[in-house]
DNA sequence: AAGTTGAACGTTAACGCTAACGTTCATTTT
DNA sequence: AAAATGAACGTTAGCGTTAACGTTCAACTT
């Protein structure tokens, strides 16, 4: 029990003995075992955390805001990605409870029920992040879709767009570019009373998608604006429009979303919306760690969202 | 013992015993403890991971290829970034030798002598990946980053270039981008007596680290070819080209590294190197299975680079 | 001098699991 | 009918750690 204490660093031993202790064991190239100390102390200091993919900017800024909080908290965080397969997370979940992790952290809303069941029967602090909704299955930290949605809409209808057209990933893919698209819809069905196109091609990354949706949209209809999953899709939206011979803004106007890096070198500013993916990332975890302490939090926290008005499309109503 | 046989599936257990006993672990809702099984049979399942970090397709790429490999395998991985320092790497090490995971993965050659020591004296097999030597800790698979700078030299060489700069991340960042800057240096020096003018921005993201990167050099020198960590680096090159109404290839050549996602949708194709990230990870995780199962594999696997003109460099020598 | 105190250190059992070995008993062999 | 077999199932101990409690003993109090 001194070797424990010595090697814990609790009180109760000596420091002539804790020394003598320390110094053994690096000369035996002690290592302690962390899963005996977890079953001995029935919990881990881990955090599981699910994500649907480590591509792109957005996970990583979310992942980096969570992590920074979790290190300096002592807790390590272990990490799955799904591959937007809601199987892949269940499994995961499994693995996870199998590691008596203090929290368990999901991104989205879109879960098996059995994943839920699962969850929620556990005593195990979840965090649902990305995503927003007021009946969590524990507590949650995210961005209204739907809302984000609804902002690009308005601000395309302001500045007098009639023809809309959404570029996104496969169906299913990705449930919170569906959320977007309807918000998006809704506007212009109630504003205006039009329909908005979509282009989901099948393959390849986000550039080439932005790229081949915009060439199937502009062969086949005559859109003024282009909404698209994210920034990323959005440039290779421009790069085929740019090929074509149409300008930005003046022949058609092109809006992405997440503001990302990209962004920032582009000759021409890019009509996007900000999200805080680095605050929410660290208000998730914040909000994880208090519940793991006990202490009671905002079982659902919307942050903010902003409409970033560029030059890729309109200045004002023409 | 029928329930641990049943559970895990193993023979000694009739199929209606196994039968009863996982009906009533589900009705009470079992769920298994990992680190009690750890305990007992002394190892996990458990591959440790380390990476620079999580943004940036590179690593991505090389996670992707590896992860697929572990899993179809029965293995779990445990990611963590060091932000490019080598006392984080040191610390994960040592968090993960705690939980006796079957594998570990480092990235790159540049660790702190700790971290080897400890590694080297433990039983665990460990792969370096991404960077290459004849001389790894246990097994190494990557791509030689020296040579890689050579290749880009040669071909600058080659169509004329003659006043060459290179634009990185500040200094001790990325130790293959230093690698690279050297292969390039020392082609340069030997056929053709030039200096490697450099520029190393402190801020930002890779677009604007290339886009300052570039309006430095252009400020304070003129030269006819700028080469960059990366492509997305290249990028921002080249949109402060454009702003400053340098004509790429006429005016000044422009080359990436990495052939990013970002590239195929470029109007004028850029020069880069394509590294295969995808493969190196398959391979690495492939190599460090059978180093696990007790396979001898190759200790040091060199992975090919191909060098891809393309047209923002002169398409001959001038 | 006897009693009290409390820091320092030790003993025991338990965490949940599995390897190794032991027992049971229906079935087959002789 | 007795013996041999082997699948099915049980018992025990140990993995490395820590919580809880027990012991020791120098230093102080009365």
């Amino acid at each position: 029990m001194s070797v424990s204490r010595a090697i814990r660093g609790v009180d109760g031993v000596s420091e002539k003995t804790r020394a003598q202790i320390l110094k053994i064991a690096r000369d035996m190239k002690y290592v302690p075992n962390s899963n005996a100390r977890s079953l001995a102390v029935a919990n881990s200091n881990l955090i599981g955390i699910s994500l649907p993919t480590f591509a792109g900017e957005v996970f990583a800024d979310i992942l980096k805001g969570m992590r920074r909080t979790f290190d300096s908290a002592g807790y390590s965080s272990v990490i799955d990605t799904t591959e937007y397969n809601p199987d892949a997370e269940l499994s995961w979940v499994r693995r996870l409870l199998s590691w008596q992790p203090a929290g368990i952290i999901l991104t989205g809303l879109d879960h098996r029920p059995e994943t839920v069941e699962l969850l929620r029967e556990s005593p195990i602090p979840v965090l649902e992040i990305w995503d927003h909704t007021e009946t969590p299955i524990d507590i949650c930290v995210g961005i209204d879709h739907y809302k984000a949605g609804q902002m690009i809409g308005a601000h395309a209808v302001s500045l007098g767009y009639r023809r809309p057209a959404f570029v996104s990933a496969p169906r299913g893919h990705d449930t919170r570019a569906d959320a977007r698209l309807e918000g998006l819809r809704d506007i212009f069905a109630r504003d205006c009373g039009a329909a908005v196109l979509s282009a989901r091609p099948e393959t390849g990354n986000s550039f080439t998608t932005g790229f081949e949706g915009t060439a199937q949209l502009l062969d086949s209809a005559s859109p003024d604006i282009i909404c698209y999953l994210n920034d990323h899709m959005a440039f290779g939206g421009l790069m085929c429009c740019q090929i074509r011979g149409l300008s930005v803004p003046e022949d058609i106007g092109i809006a992405g979303f997440n503001q990302l890096d990209l962004a920032s070198v582009l000759p021409k500013t890019l009509t996007t919306v900000r999200t805080l993916r680095r605050l929410m990332g660290i208000t998730g975890a914040t909000n994880l760690l208090a519940r793991i302490n006990g202490v009671s939090v905002e079982t659902s926290k919307p942050l903010p969202l902003e409409l970033v008005p560029g030059e890729t499309t309109r200045l004002q109503r023409s």
